[in-house]
DNA sequence: TTGGAATGTCAACAAGGCTGACATAGCCTT
DNA sequence: AAGGCTATGTCAGCCTTGTTGACATTCCAA
């Protein structure tokens, strides 16, 4: 017991990680964390008239400003008829405004408003004072194990997209 | 830069994995693995009269057997009644059994039967297998770090109940 | 015996997914 | 110029899963 799980071991290679128990608490861990991780802006969000919806919008819009709504949708992965609900209501309080393309005029790129950039500011503030005190918690290489098996987690297409994503501030 | 992020840091502490960049990106990573996560499971269980909400009443009731509903009410986060209306569906069509407390009358103990057991099986080999990949891909190291940034990012509350859960099989 | 706890149930509502059908504007090829 | 395809919006209706509020039953425990 309390096995260190190093790569010193010789014969047997470890693989205790891989039990069907080690991955159902892993399975359990995910659950539990995503409740914690939506937690914080869900608590401001409700009582406006926005929701968790509403949030991805606004953070995807803030990640990459002047993206189509197509692209949106992809990342999202919903339908338009259900992500026109929420960008509507974000047009309408003036979160959110759309520019006519300049090469494809049918385009209509999103970026955030000052109001918009506010809001979206406070959810993330928060959502990221608990990243961040989880991830001081853990350290630095905890958070590398962290970020690689999430990537390994997701869907091939998404991941491609992800890994090819922002890579700013890096 | 492509620094190492090691403990070896000295003067500076390398505080780089805390930059607002990164928490994004952490932010992002959830996001998009969570959708992995519960993407073959759903998978599944479309078509059938089942959702995601089934799928976690299967898997803590397999978890935990004999739990009580007030119980399971609490690791779920719900309300009664919204448990109550997937319950009610798992009883008729006998995945899941109720049998009454023993020291307590009131209590309804919970059980999988062996229906249940079937397809919570295969919600959960489906779920396992990309877990597998991933944890394979990612190593035991990473694995570590990933289950210590989960916890941490948990609420306390639920937290406490997590590691104190059925340690059985480590 | 009486209050509180564990549970179930009915009803109504909201958020946020989905499908299908249809409309408009603008690009692009012939 | 014309027709077809693309990007986007919109209406209508449906489903799942969450919520609140009110009330009933059964049983434990003081």
């Amino acid at each position: 017991m309390a096995e260190k799980n190093s790569s010193t071991n010789a014969g047997n290679e470890s693989l205790l990680f891989l039990t069907d128990e080690q991955l159902r608490k892993g399975i359990e861990a995910m659950f539990f964390a995503y409740r914690g991780f939506t937690a914080d802006p869900d608590r401001i969000l409700e009582g406006m008239d926005y929701g968790r919806a509403h949030h991805r919008a606004l953070h995807f819009i803030h990640r990459t400003p002047g993206n189509t709504v197509g692209n949106l949708l992809a990342i999202l992965g919903v339908t338009k008829q259900s992500l026109n609900r929420v960008l509507r209501t974000l047009f309408d309080d003036g979160l959110v405004e759309a520019r006519t393309g300049k090469t494809d005029r049918r385009e209509r790129l999103l970026y955030l408003t000052e109001k918009g950039r506010t809001l979206e500011r406070a959810l993330s503030d928060a959502q990221r004072a608990r990243m961040r005190a989880a991830y001081r918690a853990a350290g630095p290489q905890a958070v590398q194990g962290f970020r690689t098996v999430l990537e390994a987690m997701m869907d091939p297409e998404m991941r491609r997209r992800f890994t090819g994503m922002a890579e700013g501030g890096q």
